[in-house]
RNA sequence: CGGGGCGUGGCGCAGCUUGGCAGCGCGCCUGCUUUGGGAGCAGGAGGUCCCGGGUUCAAAUCCCGGCGCCCCGACCA
């Protein structure tokens, strides 16, 4: 019987990739769209993803010394006009408000697009002497930019992130920093979200506006697009000049200080549904999902108590895991099959008078549909070992597509053909000169994702190893190593 | 900012061309029967047809104006 059958509310990827991502965001209840325009609601079931995100980083933020803080949302327009490059880079997307208290206000004040300028203002007061450094603070918030097309959780008006801002007493801790959060980036996006990105820095094109380097992790979609899925700033001292961030060093003289910012936000759920959803709908990995399993007990009118006390019993054993029991009477079983197959729980376990005469429970993967029966008294065991294969084969699948995925190539012409026709990550030679970055993303509409990380494995690393030495692929220049190009969300 | 699509019970839509009782499916409520891949039957509730104006005996339908939402491209997490 054909799969699609199942789930009538899902558009079929193939058919339409974008109705497909919506079809999923609402229809899984992750979130629902909002009466303002590129507004969304978080629903409960999408809010509880980005607990588990948040669950999975903040922990990561502390062990690397890291303090929790909150600024304010307003920022005073002048605070924002004194980083001129930074300030060029948000206007166009910046929302103000010009009143408050039924009155006019002084000076308008920005809703932050970021923090830059109200945590470098604060920066300035804290710190004094090489002693206050480094100072390393994140804060957790919704931030505001006023897009013009918007999409749920890839880009939305007003979304919510992470974004940690520090200050270092030289250039090379600054750099060490960025790079380790980066790296920190990488490992949990790997590791917990299941996502195969590849890291490396942006070019000057690409960076943060008023940033000296910008770092990202990029992943690639199931359509082949890529996704900016986190980014780490060496931010220079650009800003400390600006907002006289100044402490007096060792040797007596006053420096300014060196800084960073970095952040993810909630588009990361938007990397989880397109990396890991079928058509079927959402499939989760299992350290990010909000539900590891979901007992559905199959209780005909005859047995139904002794069904319900049975799934009752194997629930309150399950204790620790996320575990629902899903008793309510009104959908059948294959209604509820459908029903959290769309909404990506990682594990179904039955439990059916069939089951109990035989002491055991049904466990069904949702990444492969693979079915295993299971002692009643093994589920409490068997369960966690099969989400750890669960989390392992959905990084496997994800990295392995993005390696299929990943073409080199050595000239225009072959550079072309790949993008029109297969999209994926496109690994070749770059010159080095914007002139040519520009014109390849003007004709093409790829830009570069990133120049990769030396030393670092990724699904790209292959093709860069065979891609050394190539020459440019839009003007045929010397290039200095190969880059990562791709079309972007 | 360009291109396209759409606004009709909670959701998805038909009706509009050619003006004349506001309909269908799903969902919802009640009852009974059901339960191993989206159960069946019976009864029932639910509507400023996006808004404003105009034409007309009569407007969801025709005309004018506005608003909103979604999708796709260019710019950005």
């Amino acid at each position: 019987m054909g799969e699609k059958e199942f789930v009538k509310e899902i558009t079929s990827r193939a058919v339409d990739y974008s109705q497909w991502y919506v079809d999923v965001v609402t229809r899984a209840e992750l979130m629902d769209y909002a009466p303002v325009k590129g507004c969304m609601v978080i629903r409960p079931y999408g809010y509880g993803i980005w607990e588990r995100i948040q669950g999975a980083l903040d922990p990561r933020f502390k062990a690397t010394g890291h303090e929790n803080a909150y600024f304010p949302l307003f920022i005073p327009e002048s605070f924002l006009r004194r980083e001129a490059e930074h300030f060029e880079g948000f206007v166009p997307e910046v929302a103000w408000v010009t009143r408050g208290g039924g009155e006019e206000l002084a000076e308008p004040l920005a809703i932050r697009p970021t923090s830059e300028a109200m945590i470098c203002h604060m920066f300035a007061r804290w710190v004094q002497s090489w002693r206050d450094l480094p100072v390393l603070v994140n804060q957790w918030c919704n931030v505001v930019r006023w897009e013009k097309a918007t999409r749920p959780f890839l880009r939305t008006t007003e979304f919510l992130w992470q974004e940690g801002h520090t200050c270092h007493a030289t250039e090379e801790e600054a750099e060490a920093e960025t790079r380790q959060m980066l790296g920190i980036y990488c490992d949990c996006l790997r590791e917990d979200l299941a996502l195969a990105v590849v890291p490396g820095r942006k070019t000057e094109r690409e960076k943060f506006a008023g940033a000296l380097r910008t770092y990202a992790v990029e992943a690639l979609m199931s359509d082949g697009k890529a996704l900016q899925a986190g980014t780490s700033h060496n931010l220079g001292q650009f800003f400390a000049r600006v907002f006289n961030i100044l402490f007096l060093d060792r040797d007596g003289r006053q420096k300014h200080v060196w800084q960073t910012s970095w952040g993810v936000s909630t588009r990361l759920i938007g990397a989880l549904i397109m990396v890991h959803g079928d058509d079927r709908g959402l499939v989760l990995p299992p350290r990010i999902a909000p539900l590891h399993a979901v007992i559905v007990p199959i209780s005909p009118q005859r047995r139904r108590e002794e069904v319900l006390t049975a799934a009752r019993r194997l629930h309150a054993g399950l204790a620790g895991m996320r575990v629902r029991l899903d008793d309510r009477d009104e959908h059948s079983p294959g209604w509820k099959f459908n029903e959290w197959e769309m909404r990506g729980v990682p594990v179904r376990i039955e439990l059916g008078p069939r089951d109990l005469e035989a002491s055991r429970a049904i466990l069904v993967r949702r990444d492969s549909g693979e079915r295993e029966e299971v002692p009643l008294d093994g589920v409490s065991r068997r369960l966690p070992e099969l989400l750890a294969e669960i989390q392992h084969a959905m990084y496997r699948r994800a990295w392995d597509f993005t390696s299929r995925s990943t073409r080199l190539v050595r000239d225009w012409t072959e550079f072309r053909t790949v993008l029109e026709e297969q999209r994926g990550f496109v690994v070749g030679g770059w010159c080095g000169d914007e002139d040519c970055e520009g014109h390849i993303k003007t004709e093409t509409g790829a830009t570069i994702r990133c120049l990769p990380l030396e030393g670092v494995a990724s699904p790209v690393s292959d093709a860069l190893r065979e891609a050394a030495g190539l020459p440019c692929v839009h003007c045929g220049g010397r290039a200095p190593g190969p880059v990562v190009f791709a079309r972007a969300y």
